[in-house]
DNA sequence: ATGGTAACTTCGAAATTTGAAGTCTGTCAA
DNA sequence: TTGACAGACTTCAAATTTCGAAGTTACCAT
């Protein structure tokens, strides 16, 4: 297959992983969610080279995750903004926090709710009976056109 | 700050990015979820070369992610399986389908809670008030730690 | 003894990433 | 009017990682 092919999959996992399946680009997605609209904020702060940061941006950007503005003219300077595309990727970092402060210990980040003010760990539920889930509680039945990708690949060709 | 610092940060969403934040370990983590144990359907199901197939479930291994299970004594044979751990990476999974499947559109996963039977899209919501949550509803407050590391970093040291 | 299966390992070429340094455009303070 | 500074990048050589094809080891079946 080749990573570059996870684009094109019959599977919406993967074609998420190809635009997000990158450890620059949740670090850049993590100090959005904090604010973070500048080149040398989101270098600062996440540690990526200045290059890869350029790269990464850029793709953020074809890819509607982030949006370019100037926000002066005189000298031309920008700014990184979420787009709504951006912005519901939130569940992603937060289920990242959710597992990191789980199982790997360290200093935490707490959550709040501002609609009913309680201190939160957010998890995934049923939106129809409210139950709290686990893999163990759904079945996931993948498309036809994913089922046959499968098999092709299962005999061993490509 | 560089890629292999990021374990150690404060921050719980860097530490979690340091373990899943890459591309074919999301594809071994979607593929686990799916049933996949063994190495040569990881390879085939997943299109990443053998070598770093290996590397990778190493890695995830040593993580406490997965677990290296002798299922044959002659000839030794090998299978992959989740920990709790690894079991609770799930939500990272669901997340990418729905992004993937609203925002990238192509073919789709569809999903069944076991417990009320319902077709659905699990998403976060508050855990007190049964709330859908989106970035705009939580207030998150980083350690002081954090805090402190973020301020180091501004500064252009370190 | 030949072919097949499973789980890997090896290796050279190609691609990506790193980190330091430099560029460009303009502001502000002395 | 000169020099320091800020913001947003770009460049480049060296180091590291990844790719893909081929090979290895250990068995079983015919």
């Amino acid at each position: 297959m080749g990573r570059s092919d996870l684009a094109n999959s019959s599977c919406p996992v993967s074609r998420a992983i190809e635009r997000v399946g990158d450890p620059w680009v949740l670090m850049i997605l993590r100090e959005a969610f904090v604010g973070t609209r500048r080149f040398d904020d989101f270098l600062a702060q996440t540690g990526v080279s200045p290059h890869l940061l350029s790269q990464r941006l850029k793709q953020l950007c074809d890819d509607g995750i982030l949006r370019r503005r100037r926000y002066c003219d005189h000298p031309p300077r920008f700014e990184y903004l979420l787009t709504d595309k951006g912005r519901d990727l939130w569940p992603m970092i937060m289920t990242l926090r959710n597992w990191g402060q789980t199982w790997l210990g360290g200093s935490s980040v707490r959550l709040t709710h501002k609609g009913c003010g309680a201190r939160i760990d957010p998890g995934l539920t049923c939106p129809d009976c409210g139950a709290a889930l686990t893999a163990r509680d759904v079945v996931a039945e993948i498309s036809e056109e994913f089922e046959q990708e499968r098999k092709r690949r299962k005999g061993g060709t490509q």
